[in-house]
DNA sequence: GTTATGACTGCGA
DNA sequence: TTCGCAGCCATAA
Protein backbone atom coordinates (compact mmCIF):
# COMPACT_ATOMS: atom_id res chain seq x y z
CA UNK A 1 0.00 0.00 0.00
CA UNK A 2 3.03 2.19 0.86
CA UNK A 3 3.22 3.35 -3.22
CA UNK A 4 3.99 6.90 -2.61
CA UNK A 5 4.16 6.99 1.33
CA UNK A 6 3.48 10.42 2.09
CA UNK A 7 0.74 10.47 0.28
CA UNK A 8 -0.99 7.10 1.21
CA UNK A 9 0.08 7.83 4.63
CA UNK A 10 -1.95 11.39 4.89
CA UNK A 11 -5.16 9.09 3.50
CA UNK A 12 -4.90 6.81 6.40
CA UNK A 13 -4.97 9.53 8.91
CA UNK A 14 -7.38 11.81 7.13
CA UNK A 15 -9.53 8.68 6.79
CA UNK A 16 -9.34 8.23 10.74
CA UNK A 17 -10.67 11.68 11.54
CA UNK A 18 -14.07 11.29 13.36
CA UNK A 19 -17.16 12.54 12.49
CA UNK A 20 -17.85 16.31 13.54
CA UNK A 21 -14.37 17.02 13.70
CA UNK A 22 -11.73 18.46 11.76
CA UNK A 23 -8.32 18.64 11.51
CA UNK A 24 -5.71 20.91 9.58
CA UNK A 25 -2.76 19.96 6.99
CA UNK A 26 0.27 20.58 9.39
CA UNK A 27 -1.13 18.63 12.37
CA UNK A 28 -1.11 15.61 9.60
CA UNK A 29 1.99 16.48 8.09
CA UNK A 30 3.51 16.82 11.88
CA UNK A 31 2.46 13.47 12.10
CA UNK A 32 3.87 12.12 9.47
CA UNK A 33 6.98 13.74 10.73
CA UNK A 34 7.44 16.30 8.12
CA UNK A 35 5.64 19.72 9.31
CA UNK A 36 6.42 21.38 6.79
CA UNK A 37 4.93 19.39 4.25
CA UNK A 38 2.00 20.94 5.17
CA UNK A 39 1.04 22.12 1.62
CA UNK A 40 1.90 18.68 0.54
CA UNK A 41 -0.78 17.16 2.66
CA UNK A 42 -3.25 19.64 0.49
CA UNK A 43 -2.28 18.74 -2.79
CA UNK A 44 -2.05 14.84 -1.14
CA UNK A 45 -6.44 15.37 -0.51
CA UNK A 46 -6.14 16.93 -3.96
CA UNK A 47 -5.72 13.34 -5.67
CA UNK A 48 -8.01 11.72 -2.82
CA UNK A 49 -10.83 12.21 -5.41
CA UNK A 50 -9.43 10.50 -7.76
CA UNK A 51 -9.32 6.92 -7.15
CA UNK A 52 -8.27 6.42 -3.62
CA UNK A 53 -12.01 5.71 -1.99
CA UNK A 54 -13.85 8.17 -0.36
CA UNK A 55 -11.42 10.58 1.59
CA UNK A 56 -13.03 13.08 4.20
CA UNK A 57 -10.82 15.59 3.01
CA UNK A 58 -13.78 18.35 4.02
CA UNK A 59 -12.65 17.56 6.96
CA UNK A 60 -8.70 18.58 6.82
CA UNK A 61 -8.48 23.04 6.84
CA UNK A 62 -5.68 24.90 7.02
CA UNK A 63 -4.07 26.04 10.72
CA UNK A 64 -7.13 29.24 10.75
CA UNK A 65 -10.22 26.72 10.31
CA UNK A 66 -10.82 28.20 6.79
CA UNK A 67 -12.04 26.11 4.05
CA UNK A 68 -9.48 26.81 1.91
CA UNK A 69 -9.68 23.76 -0.52
CA UNK A 70 -13.26 24.11 -0.74
CA UNK A 71 -13.09 25.01 -4.20
CA UNK A 72 -11.82 21.96 -5.11
CA UNK A 73 -14.67 19.96 -4.38
CA UNK A 74 -16.28 21.45 -7.46
CA UNK A 75 -18.32 24.29 -6.32
CA UNK A 76 -17.71 26.86 -3.26
CA UNK A 77 -20.15 25.27 -0.81
CA UNK A 78 -19.83 20.97 -1.68
CA UNK A 79 -17.46 21.35 1.31
CA UNK A 80 -19.45 23.64 3.47
CA UNK A 81 -22.19 21.63 3.29
CA UNK A 82 -20.19 17.92 3.94
CA UNK A 83 -19.18 19.87 7.35
CA UNK A 84 -22.65 21.45 7.98
CA UNK A 85 -23.66 17.38 7.38
CA UNK A 86 -21.93 16.72 10.16
CA UNK A 87 -22.89 19.25 12.35
CA UNK A 88 -19.75 21.64 12.20
CA UNK A 89 -20.55 25.20 12.17
CA UNK A 90 -18.62 26.87 8.79
CA UNK A 91 -19.34 30.97 8.16
CA UNK A 92 -17.36 33.05 5.99
CA UNK A 93 -15.51 29.88 4.85
CA UNK A 94 -13.84 29.22 8.38
CA UNK A 95 -14.94 26.86 10.72
CA UNK A 96 -16.61 27.91 13.81
CA UNK A 97 -15.66 26.61 17.31
CA UNK A 98 -12.71 25.25 15.84
CA UNK A 99 -10.80 25.14 18.74
CA UNK A 100 -12.97 22.35 20.29
CA UNK A 101 -13.67 20.05 16.79
CA UNK A 102 -9.87 20.29 16.39
CA UNK A 103 -8.52 17.03 16.10
CA UNK A 104 -5.06 16.49 16.22
CA UNK A 105 -3.66 13.09 14.99
CA UNK A 106 -0.41 13.19 16.74
CA UNK A 107 -2.44 13.64 20.13
CA UNK A 108 -5.98 11.17 19.37
CA UNK A 109 -4.88 9.37 16.11
CA UNK A 110 -5.64 5.79 17.42
CA UNK A 111 -2.51 3.18 17.20
CA UNK A 112 -3.71 2.37 13.74
CA UNK A 113 -1.63 -0.60 12.01
CA UNK A 114 -0.81 -2.05 14.94
C1' DG B 1 15.23 13.92 -17.18
C1' DT B 2 14.50 18.77 -15.60
C1' DT B 3 11.66 22.64 -14.15
C1' DA B 4 7.69 24.56 -11.85
C1' DT B 5 3.81 24.27 -8.78
C1' DG B 6 0.82 23.13 -4.82
C1' DA B 7 -5.78 22.85 -0.34
C1' DC B 8 0.55 25.38 4.52
C1' DT B 9 3.36 26.64 8.36
C1' DG B 10 6.99 28.84 11.26
C1' DC B 11 10.62 32.23 11.95
C1' DG B 12 13.07 36.75 11.30
C1' DA B 13 13.19 41.82 10.69
C1' DT C 1 2.35 44.50 15.52
C1' DT C 2 2.65 43.12 10.35
C1' DC C 3 5.09 41.46 6.03
C1' DG C 4 8.18 38.32 3.47
C1' DC C 5 10.91 34.14 2.78
C1' DA C 6 12.32 29.14 3.08
C1' DG C 7 11.13 24.14 3.53
C1' DC C 8 8.89 19.64 2.59
C1' DC C 9 7.85 15.75 -1.39
C1' DA C 10 5.20 14.21 -5.21
C1' DT C 11 2.64 15.27 -9.53
C1' DA C 12 2.33 17.44 -13.98
C1' DA C 13 4.24 19.44 -18.26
Amino acid sequence: MTDSGFFDEVFQVVRVIPYGRVSTYGAIARYLGSPQSARMVGWALNKSFDGRGFIPAHRVVNRLGLLTGKHHFGYSDTMRQLLESEGIIVENDQIQEFDQKFWDPVKEMPEAEG
